[in-house]
DNA sequence: GCAAAAGTGTTCCAGATACACCCATGT
DNA sequence: ACATGGGTGTATCTGGAACACTTTTGC
């Protein structure tokens, strides 16, 4: 069976930079690449387009069978083209992204449990292909998205602590933010609301539990 | 000459979101379809990859080829990928789009005169594509470029006065905007320097003339 | 002298920053 | 009682917005 074309034509792939916040770290979903080329070796979850496939749909179907990860809001990051990204052939990449709360991380059983990991953005593997850049623009674009969206939140479960949407802040920026002005920031956005609930006492007085109230969305500030 | 895979793949296009300012009007660059499908229409310059070209490159060709314009700073846009956006077969599109000064607008004598056109972003034709909605999000990019970068620049002659560059950014963010506020933010622009002379004399007292120092250049303020 | 665009400062408000102490709980 | 993180208010600074008149030229 083969699909003939009078012009060559590339192959078209998606990869997907999923981020978590797991302890202190802003972490990147990775899979082990069974087939080559760089077999072995870590990679984005990704792979070819269908036919008759939405690129998004294509993202999202591709990081399923890959990590069993599912309902998660992509967002197209950039097409990477580089003639040479692929030592075998010519393909182009279309990468997403997504930011999901660590809660959810429930990694595909059936996948091979070996073959699909989380690694902290500082501590990354050597990658295949071009995908260190992928992450990184990935990156980039995370950072800067924080200053003028509410898209931190995809980071938290449905409950959580102002203290615990600091850290995350803290830990995407790489740097420390003040308490008090960090608070009256974050209570004007208008998606977030308290659930008069209190966290589990820790040795420490309880904190006040905070919800999303329109979820999936990213909204932009004032 | 037929070339042959394993599995489908579709086709890779880049096309192209030129504007210019002439007049009062924000304006496309567009090309009259020679060939099928949408034989006839306008359409965006564009076309398809070539197997060692990469994405960008690939733009610039097109828009050459096409269009009799070079030289200028292409950005990535977006890759536009819906299964049915071709009418004949599977086509991905990865758009860039750039800003040319009026004054090089020089268009190809080589290529059919009558096959190449400034559109007014208000009044274009029926576009063939989706290259409508590839506009609508060149547009929607460009103004909120504006808000925080320098890159109404790139639409100035090598030298402008400010109420030129001011007319730029009213027409582009369709308001009006006050005289002493806008020279005022805008001589902050590290990258614009007076040069010392003055505009051609109307019926009104001469401006001063500006240039940029850094051409070809996105800054980011501040 | 009149029309037409160039050029110029100050006041005000809102949002960001800097900064230090008391509170509720577990041990 | 003490250790731990939760929670709060005020003074200041800065950038953006509102706003009107004088200057230089052509006719």
């Amino acid at each position: 069976m083969a699909y003939s074309y009078q012009h060559p034509h590339p192959a078209v792939t998606t990869d997907v930079v999923i981020f978590t916040i797991q302890g202190d770290r802003l972490e990147v979903l990775l899979v082990r690449r069974g087939t080559e080329p760089y077999r072995g070796s870590w990679a984005l979850p990704g792979g070819f387009l269908d036919s008759d496939e939405d690129l998004k749909a294509c993202a999202k179907r591709e990081l399923e069978e890959e990590t069993g990860v599912t309902g998660v809001y992509l967002e197209q990051l950039y097409t990477f083209g580089a003639p040479d990204r692929d030592p075998r052939k010519r393909v182009i990449s279309v990468a997403y992204y997504a930011l999901v709360p660590p809660d959810r991380l429930q990694l595909r059983a059936a996948s091979d449990a070996e073959a699909v990991a989380w690694y902290s953005l500082d501590a990354l593997p050597p990658l295949a292909f071009d995908h260190k850049d992928i992450i990184a623009m990935a990156h980039k674009r995370l950072s800067s998205k924080l200053d003028y969206s509410t898209i931190a939140l995809q980071f938290m479960p449905e409950k959580f602590t102002l203290s615990a949407l600091q850290k995350v802040y803290e830990i995407i920026l790489g740097e420390r933010l003040d308490k008090r002005n960090f608070r009256k920031r974050v209570i004007t956005f208008a998606c977030i609301q308290h659930t008069g609930e209190l966290a589990q006492y820790g040795k420490h007085r309880p904190a006040r539990l905070y919800t999303v109230i329109s979820p999936g969305t990213v909204e932009f500030i004032k």
